[in-house]
Formats: C-alpha cells, structure tokens, sequence
DNA sequence: GCAGAAAAGTTATTTTTTTCACAAAACAAG
DNA sequence: CTTGTTTTGTGAAAAAAATAACTTTTCTGC
C-alpha cells in the first residue's frame, strides 16, 4: 500500500506513482538498497531509520519519508526487518532489478567501467559494448563482447534493453545518442562532456567528469584562502 | 559587484558569499564556463540569457538568477560579453582555477581517468598519483607520476593541492580518506560506492557510478511498461 | 498493569530552488 | 523623436525538498 495512492484513495499508473516519488528520494532508495543488502550478508535481522541516517548523513525523518514511498511499514520500538524492506525497496525497483544494460564507446573510460562492472561485485551486467571502430568490434574486453554500432538497434530489440551508458567522445556524443533513441533506448548515462539534446521521453542522467570535479576544487578553495573581507 | 551583498549592505567574507550561492547554481556555472570558453573560441562576440539556456536545457531566468551571483551584469537588448562574462565567471572561480588535483588509486577507473585527464583536453591538470602497491609506485602512467601514499602528505604540503579523486576499492575508501584529511586535503571526488564519514569541514562530492546507473535504470524503466493502472 | 522510553508514521513548518511577472534599459524602424 | 520590441535584472510567488514537532505504537522495568 502505497501511502500516497493511500490519502489520495486513488488508483493510478505506476508512470504517476513513479511520478510523485522526489528525485533525490529515488536516489536515496538505491543506497537504502545496497545497505540492507549488507545487513542481510552480515546476517543484520533488524535495523533503525536513525542507522539508516547515519550511514548516509542523513536525519532520521528523511529516512522514513523516503521509506514512506516503497509501502513497507516498520514497527514501532523494533523498527525495520531487515529482509522484508529489502524486498519491498526491491518491488519498488521491479523495473530495474535484474535488467541488463550495455555500455557505447569502447575508449579508455569505457574499458574501465567494462572491468568494474565484470567483477561480478555488482548486480547489474553489461551485458554487450558497441563502437565504431572496426578494430575493437569482434573483441571480447572485460568478458563483454563489443559489436559495431550498427548492430545496437537488433541488439536492443532482442534483450528488451533500456538503459545505456554512453562514453562517446563529446563530438561524436549527440550523433550517437540520437541513433541510440532510434533504437529503442530509454535511458542514458552520459559520461561525456556534453548535453544531450533529445525528447523528452527519454531519461538522461549527466555524469560529468570534470564538471564534478571543479565542483570539488571550488568548495574545497572555499574551505581555505576564502577568509579575507570583501564587499564585492 | 554582488547583489546579495548589495542588497544587504555588507560586507562578507568570501567563504561567506559562496555560502549564499545555491550549490546547483555553482555546477550551472561551471558549465557556462564551458560553454562560453568554446564560444570565445569560436569567435562569438556576444550571446544571451535564453542562448545558454538552450544549450543546458534550462529557462533563461534561471541563466540570469546565476548570472546574478557573479556579479557581471549584461546588457538591456544585446546580452552579454561573451569574453568580459567568462572573464567574470573565471573570477568567481578564482580558487579553482589554475589549481592542480591528485589521484588516489591507481586501478582500471584511476587509470582511465589519468588517461582522460592527460589528453590536454581540460585544463584540470592530475599533477601525481597515489597507491599503496609497490609495483605502481615510480611508474609513469598516461604522463603522471605514481607515488607511495605515504608521500601524500609531503606532495600535498608542497603543491597546495587541496583536491582529491579518490578511486580506491570500497573496502578501503575510507581510511585513505581519513588518511587524506591529515594530509592536509580539503575536497574528494569519491568515485568507490561508499559513504566516507568525514570531519564536515571537508568537501565531498559522491560520484557513484551503479547508483547513477540503477536511477537511470529505474527512470528509462518507468518510460516503458508503467501503464498498467495498480492502487499500491 | 502502569510509567517511561524508543521508535515509526505523519502533519506542519521551514528552507531551498525555481519560475513568474514585470520594470527598466536599449536598440530599431518609421 | 516616438513607438514597439527585445533583453536584462529582480521582487514576489510557487514548487520542491528537508526538517521539526507531534501522535501513536510497542516494548521494558517496576
């Protein structure tokens, strides 16, 4: 039970419910996840929101807002069962959980993530790579197969694939990200240093480098050197 | 001139007013920056509030809101300076720019990112690299040098340098930041999916890739299938 | 059983961020 | 020179997100 289909007394599409869940809470959900995951190895029954809070620097009420979106209910005084909010996080993931994706632009950024992802450490597969370049296709790189570009929109099709993480190099990004909407793509994380400029339907997550990392140098500036007075 | 500062008739410190600028108001910036460096560039002389707008999909009022926080004002009727407005933009950034950063961990990602960073193309410069494997350590990879960790403290003390990217494994993410703070670091970029518990005089931007991916997996997911009515 | 404590759930409030709406400026055309 | 258009700058309103405050439930110890 959803609470707010629930005060709503509403039925509605996922897409709507989906819709009334904040951003950031989703974002949220997905640490929450992999949290009680760990607990679940670690053989942890039962745990807080204000456990939850403090591995995430977060206060406990924001905690339990967010917990508010998935339906389960804790207990009072004993708090959360450990397997059973961990399968309702996972029911609220239903879309997402044990669905492959595959990885555009087999440069020197792509092969990193192609290792990462091979580990076997994390539960999502990359499950293809595509490129351009004829002397990559036909390579496996990082137990992953990489194809030519041509052949994503087949690809795609067959294995009912939604998301893409795209490294592309920033001139050829936006040319390839159409091509990648045209062949049934959903979603994309953009690992280069460009906006995508496409319709609305699709959901683009930016993943700027650089970007994040003069983020960084300018508030860790901030921390030093910024005590001077100024009347700017 | 500021307009907060303006508006209230004082004067500040400089860690003061950057307190006053909305966080997502600095990466915008960081992409105007960007933008405006290509268009200079590219010879453009002047541009507009709904020009930037455009080009990072949002509406020019909020490109003006943030232009305000620089302090540049354009003009009524033909916008902006291209070239006296990224010369402000640069001012505002006068802590990040020209400064060098460091990377922790030289792994598959720390290596794709020496290699992303050594190409020339931005002009964040990965002045030396850090891992505690003795068969890294004097090795020269994409241009950058390879340290001990234990020369951290002793570079960091030299160089001024007071940004991190830090691509340690998740096991080990957090004592090496913790190793970090006494080297003097005030910024990481943290690239392992694990919260680093931190003194909070101490910035950190999370760069958590399967998150990222999983929220682009739940979102290109609720494009596609999501229709069916349910009262949750 | 009852008082007190601890925890969830929820409403209300506050804070932050974005958008709206419009004044003022500047240019263009007649 | 005047009128209309375009664009900036900004106060006010709205929307989104986070936090505080309060209610209810459940357990513990007496």
């Amino acid at each position: 039970m959803c609470y707010i289909c629930f005060v709503n007394k509403i039925t509605k599409t996922k897409r709507e419910v989906v819709a009334l869940v904040p951003k950031k809470t989703v974002a949220r959900l997905i640490l929450y996840k992999r949290f009680l995951k760990q607990l679940i190895d670690d053989g942890v029954k039962n745990t807080y929101s204000h456990d939850i809070a403090t591995k995430f620097g977060v206060t406990a009420t924001q905690v339990r807002r967010d917990l508010m979106c998935v339906g389960y209910h804790g207990a009072s005084r004993s708090g959360y069962d450990v397997k059973k909010l961990y399968d309702e996080i996972l029911r609220f993931f239903i879309n997402t959980e044990g669905k492959d994706v595959v990885l555009v632009g087999v440069g020197n950024l792509g092969r990193a993530l192609l290792s990462y992802f091979s580990g076997g450490k994390s539960h999502i597969r990359v499950v293809a790579a595509f490129d351009n370049d004829e002397h990559k296709v036909g390579r496996v790189i990082c137990g992953c197969r990489c194809y030519h570009i041509n052949e994503l929109k087949d690809f795609v099709d067959k294995n009912k694939i939604h998301t893409v993480m795209l490294c592309a190099p920033a001139t050829a990004a936006q040319d390839i990200a159409v091509q990648l909407i045209k062949s049934g793509v959903k979603g994309i994380l953009n690992f280069s240093p460009v906006r995508l400029n496409l319709s609305a339907d699709v959901y683009i997550e930016d993943f700027d480098i650089t970007m994040n990392l003069e983020k960084v140098m300018f508030f860790a500036g901030s921390n030093t050197g910024f005590e001077e007075k100024i009347n700017v």
